[in-house]
DNA sequence: TTAAAAATGTTATATTATAACAAACGTTAC
DNA sequence: GTAACGTTTGTTATAATATAACATTTTTAA
């Protein structure tokens, strides 16, 4: 069971972490920041993100393997996840469009497959690199 | 550049390979099933699965770390990739609808991005897990 | 036909992620 | 309170995924 409000003394760390950073964090890279606050290994790391993603209080961005906190209420549970990614800074946004959303939400296919949850990564160049 | 028609010995291998496979292939299950054919190492697999992406003819699901063939001529070059993923039995399916396509196409960023490719990944239980 | 580009072969290594097990902590039911 | 249970932690080891670097061969195009 996922817990509502409460996160453990790892899981807070992480996640700290992760919403202070500017950009999409990976795994070791978040390693290497908490070693001074006693997280030694990988699996803590990975077990903490595992947990953040289910409560939905951060994403992982698949197309980079990293992890960004998650802005967005709309997607309840990450459930409903849409990106923007610049290909050449590396910045990554969550899209909160609620139409697209509801779009995506209602898409059915047509071999009759009925979807529980969707990731949306869109790439291109942002407005600073340009 | 991309080459348009042929495709080098390698490359030809591990295409024929994917477009055989009823699912989605991992880049070391494709080693171990063309070890008879002289390709021994990983980098030579990568090579040729990041040719054929360029070319098109595989598509990567990132949520997976696997490759598929392209079944859909309308996503050119892989500018515009959709899949359906059945949660439980691994299935994946490109769906080619020409309308959501399009709509994501001319999707905008509110902040000013300008698109030039999007994935989309669908999750849910297929027919046939049902 | 020769120079440039693309593809190959190979060894080594980097990066990302999980398995397995023991110990500590936190609930909740009694 | 304390026993029983689930969750979290710590730890070591290893699996799975992916790239670096360099020498050679093949293909293409001028």
């Amino acid at each position: 069971m996922v817990q509502a409000q409460t996160l453990s003394r790892n899981q807070q760390i992480v996640l700290d972490i992760i919403e202070k950073a500017k950009g999409p964090l990976k795994a070791y890279s978040i390693l290497f920041n908490v070693q001074k606050k006693g997280i030694n290994a990988p699996q803590q790391i990975y077990r903490a993100l595992d947990k953040l993603i289910e409560m939905g209080k951060i994403h992982k961005i698949e197309s980079k393997n990293a992890f960004v906190a998650c802005r967005n209420s709309d997607c309840e549970i990450s459930k409903a996840t849409a990106f923007s990614i610049c290909e050449s800074c590396e910045m990554v946004d969550e899209i909160s469009d609620v139409k697209l959303s509801k779009y995506l939400s209602s898409f059915n296919h047509k071999k009759g497959m009925k979807f529980k949850r969707f990731n949306l990564e869109f790439f291109g160049i942002c407005k600073k690199c340009k």
